[in-house]
DNA sequence: CGTGTTCGTTATAAGTTCTAACGCACGCTA
DNA sequence: TAGCGTGCGTTAGAACTTATAACGAACACG
């Protein structure tokens, strides 16, 4: 029998409190951002206190680093499961607005303002790159445009590393960065509420940018 | 005789400690982050003991919010003297990516994640609103397409509170945000070291990103 | 039913922000 | 020029924080 799937009852506690513990941060960095994250409030507010946290975390980068990881895994997977059930490239656009809206501070998590020192572990680049092939394919299979190659899907063909052995041609690799750094730019001007009091609704300048990016000729 | 001018030994010396605090600041911020700002540290390195800042900074979030105050000064001061000598919309385009790669921390104190209790003083949104109005003037400046208007161009044409009196029709009020938007898009993740190890150049993504701005048609 | 790993505790160190009280020195004014 | 008041920097201390160390108890496993 498969013995990998039975885990000790011991296993099975430190699993659920360290889940419990990340469910706590995270309602703790909705409330007030990521800087202020206290080992200790978490503590007390499951009832024990403050050093038992270091049994299932080495330190508070470490939870926060895996409240990252989490959030990259999150979108990996929504992206990947939009991309299973057939859904184009608007529909990968809704489903990052939905995945964003949801949980703005999870969203900053992954790509609100780093830290200067800190470089993310390996597999946390590689949960990213996994997202960009899901991206990529779904550029891939929305088709090209009738015009010639503008001089940076000329400079792309020369610099791919990014695309691995992808066989995506460079005008679908202008048309996936173009289509992460639009709605990246959107969405993070709206979630960090820069729009806000200005009057027009965020998600028409959204769905605006979407209409241009699928739309080939960009407006 | 102006009396405003001359100011008292004491203002003096006042204001020049501020800045030095602050210079000490900005450096700590660029190296290590803003959520790892000290004043303790800061004033370890000027030489006196940890409250004396509090002679010159109500607290720790005050003297950040000092700070955040002299970024949004700074760019739209880089935005209000380019203007002033005639340049387009491409040299403010160059202009924003300059001042950001200038220090990559000052940008994100201006547009990175975002506090969620904070709320910026008035005088900030003022600044705010003083950059997008020197924005607003070159998307004027730049003249309209020959298109018709798009859904979300009529959306803006009435919801247009934030550019006030400002008599840019809609097409430029759209230009503004999309020079916005993707300009940040693109800036926001290079400077966040989103973009290394794909090998191609941000610079290249930047000006494609430019170009189909300018070429009204948006690719 | 022992035995050993794991967990949670308290104590402690070193750091942080920030307030309070004290004293000195500087600059303005008489 | 002499004094007086304002402002500055100090130390002391409270209330936090992260993190380590040592201890004891509970639990699972052989």
């Amino acid at each position: 029998m498969a013995e990998t799937g039975t885990r000790t009852p011991r296993e099975r506690y430190r699993d659920q409190v360290r889940t419990e513990i990340k469910d706590h941060a995270r309602e703790q960095i909705a409330t007030a951002g990521a800087s202020a994250l206290s080992l200790n409030a978490i503590a007390k507010r499951m009832g024990m206190s403050g050093p038992a946290l270091y049994r299932y975390f080495a330190s508070r980068d470490d939870l926060i680093t895996e409240l990252v990881r989490d959030a990259y895994r999150s979108l990996a997977d929504s992206f990947r499961t939009a991309a299973e059930t057939g859904t184009d490239l608007p529909g990968l656009a809704h489903t990052l607005r939905a995945w964003a809206l949801a949980d703005p501070q999870r969203y900053f998590l992954v790509y609100g303002t780093p830290v200067p020192g800190y470089h993310a572990p390996d597999d946390i680049t590689g949960i990213a790159s996994e997202i960009m092939t899901t991206l990529l394919d779904a550029c891939a299979a929305a088709g090209l445009s009738d015009g010639p190659a503008t001089p940076f899907e000329t400079h792309l063909g020369d610099h791919r590393d990014w695309a691995g052995d992808h066989p995506a041609p460079p005008e679908s690799l202008h048309r996936a960065l173009t289509f992460w750094t639009r709605l990246h730019g959107v969405l993070s001007l709206e979630l960090a509420g820069h729009f806000t009091g200005m009057g027009f609704d965020p998600a028409e300048l959204f769905a605006s940018e979407l209409a241009g990016l699928v739309e080939q000729r960009g407006e």
